[in-house]
DNA sequence: CGTCTATTTGAATGTACTCAAAAGCGGTGG
DNA sequence: CCACCGCTTTTGAGTACATTCAAATAGACG
């Protein structure tokens, strides 16, 4: 059940089988339903969520009702309204399951206890939050500098299972335009593969 | 000398005497001319850097040769290529003074080193991590849902010091346009302050 | 099979961009 | 102290990319 976790841990630290027991009698296993949301905009988010099995979309509605989509998550990727989890602030993101999927929760007072606890838990977050930061700040430096086309291409070749797996308006949304224009960039990749094709 | 520095971590973590002195004994004291640069792009970025007095810029320039200001940060504030800084790669980003500026780097051994001896320091930097995290979120929202006129509005809204000590240019790029694109916001911001007073 | 949603296509619009030039500003040296 | 130079900001004109709105087509699911 929780080997994946481990493994995702182990990664980046060490730890005995005890303080990973103990790691995960703090864990809640849930099960979402495709559609359903784990954490809601405007509602407080009180639990990280390790994706063990499945894929979920964090989006932000803005005020004119657009979505816009912050995050997508795999299996093996972490997802919370970080702000909101840590301050006890209602959310601006909403979390929802993209298929049926299979999350270990953990709450605001469990995770402080951890990282009071268990030193090495302290630093897997660190770390995690460091890796979380950089690729951010690259998705941020992608959208400043470089064309939808350009991102598209590289988000793809980066993670082959997106086109798989998730609806193309959600892609969109992720890359920052309408689903017409992703409609009209991928138009445009086809007939450039035909040209060098033929 | 480390007056603020100490102001800025006793924020979030209680330190003693000897813990925080020997957290100084670790770093050291940098003067900047304005317009020099504390790290490059291409080369290793080894050092983190507290600002002490100053402000600096932080640039990403892109295949064309364009300039992206990544971020701006003024005394209190961090700067660092953090990808560069923890995986020991060539940096994408070019840290600049805009401002002669004071600073206080920590080297990457000595961050590691602190990381491994004093675990409230752990503590502060998992915090400043998710401040940083939760801050840069804010702004890659603001960018896919909010118009270039109204980032603006809230930049100089939240730092009004931006205007004043930060030039147009460089807001501009910070926010993610040309700088004749801030140049008309700015111009039908007075039009608009005008019409409502007469 | 029919309904609902997702995707594609078309046409008109808009926002910010590029390129070019003028105006403004600040610092330096005569 | 003023004239000049370089850099920043403003203004103008034309353009490009993505948007909006609308409609048609395709696909998925019960």
């Amino acid at each position: 059940m929780f080997g994946q976790l481990r493994a995702h841990i182990e990664k980046r630290i060490s730890i005995s089988d005890e303080e990973f027991d103990l790691f995960c009698s703090m864990l809640e296993v849930k099960h979402l339903r495709k559609k359903s949301t784990f954490a809601r905009a405007g509602d407080i988010c009180r639990f990280q969520a390790y994706i063990n099995i499945g894929c979920m979309k964090t989006y932000y509605t803005d005020t004119k009702m657009r979505e816009h989509v912050i995050q997508i998550g795999f299996e093996d990727w972490w997802a919370a309204d970080l702000k909101s989890f840590i301050t006890n602030q209602p959310a601006d993101f909403t979390i929802e399951a993209l298929e049926d999927s299979e999350i270990f929760t953990l709450d605001r007072i469990a995770h402080e206890k951890l990282m009071r606890t268990l030193p090495s838990f302290e630093h897997f977050f660190r770390l995690l939050l460091q890796r979380g930061y950089v690729s951010l700040q690259q998705r941020f430096v992608g959208h400043v500098s470089r064309s939808a086309e350009d991102r598209y291409l590289t988000l793809i070749k980066h993670f082959p299972s997106m086109e798989k797996r998730i609806p193309q308006h959600t892609i969109a949304s992720y890359l920052g335009i309408t689903p017409e224009a992703l409609s009209r960039i991928r138009k445009t990749q086809i007939e450039r593969q035909r040209g060098k094709n033929s």
